[in-house]
DNA sequence: TCCTAACAGTTAGGTTGCCTAAATATCAAG
DNA sequence: CTTGATATTTAGGCAACCTAACTGTTAGGA
């Protein structure tokens, strides 16, 4: 039946889709362990660049809960990359802004790291490329499917 | 200078293509959330599906050191989903094979998750999943040059 | 033959990043 | 001025990974 046959299509689909994932957290692990700042220390830390970001909303961006947020901050805290200050309009709330090394750091990582892919893209044909680009806004709009 | 244009657009594609991956975590995070069976675990009971994986042999396919894949096993082996025996040949190796559970086992948590992204990739436009599709064997190919 | 280096796996101990539940402090509405 | 909601931190735990050290086995010389 057509119907069927559309259901394996997309469970084929599904399952190649699946191995691809595995493999990027792979990815993302190697590039973590190349590098000094975590990815969910460079989460937080780009977050806190305009200046001003608060411990809930950097949670929420990030996709994690609040607690596991607390714990990045105050370590990029005491690496003197972030500083924690009361909000003025809410004593509950904290605000979250990069130091000037935050700032640095942030810039550093991002590079090495965009340099490390871009290395690896770089071995790819321009066709390939180009799939990859045509596929990534279609990526994130599945992940943000799955966030809700 | 056209090579400066190369290197610029190749640093924006990685960029994009790190977003995606820090997404891909989340999606995986999510994934595992929904299930009994870790996807750590579940690789490594996938490998044991054949009846006769090396623990260092699933270590090097799942990226993880040895040590790490005797953890996973261990849980496995508590959990009645695979059994490990001395291998006839080489008595320093472990066999380890999926038991018949182990078996049932990997085809559920398979057939849930695939169903899981299957209803995701359904919400996509034909484009979308073709974008998708053709990039899959890339990102396949970015996987194996980072693993090398 | 026997010794030793290489190898396979396990054990011990540590790290990171995430989570939930409970505590603390502040806000805002009645 | 009390009470419920909100913002964050603290405490305690768990999963998955790592390195270093240990045990047992194999295999290649001297």
């Amino acid at each position: 039946m057509n119907t069927n046959q559309a259901d394996d299509a997309l469970l084929a689909l599904a399952q190649s889709f699946r191995e691809a994932l595995r493999q990027s957290v792979y990815v993302m692990r190697r590039l973590d362990s190349e590098e000094q700042l975590s990815s969910a220390q460079l989460g937080v830390l780009k977050m806190a660049l305009d200046g001003g970001a608060r411990v809930g909303g950097i949670a929420r961006n990030l996709g994690v809960k609040v607690p596991s947020a607390t714990e990045q901050i105050i370590k990029l805290e005491r690496a003197g990359l972030v500083k924690r200050e009361a909000d003025p309009d809410d004593s509950r709330a904290v605000r979250v802004a990069a130091t000037a090394a935050g700032r640095a750091a942030v810039e550093n990582a991002d590079r090495r790291r965009n340099e490390f892919i871009a290395g690896i893209l770089g071995t790819l044909s321009p066709a390939e490329r180009d799939a990859v680009q045509a596929a990534l806004p279609v990526f994130d709009k599945i992940n943000h499917s799955v966030q809700s």
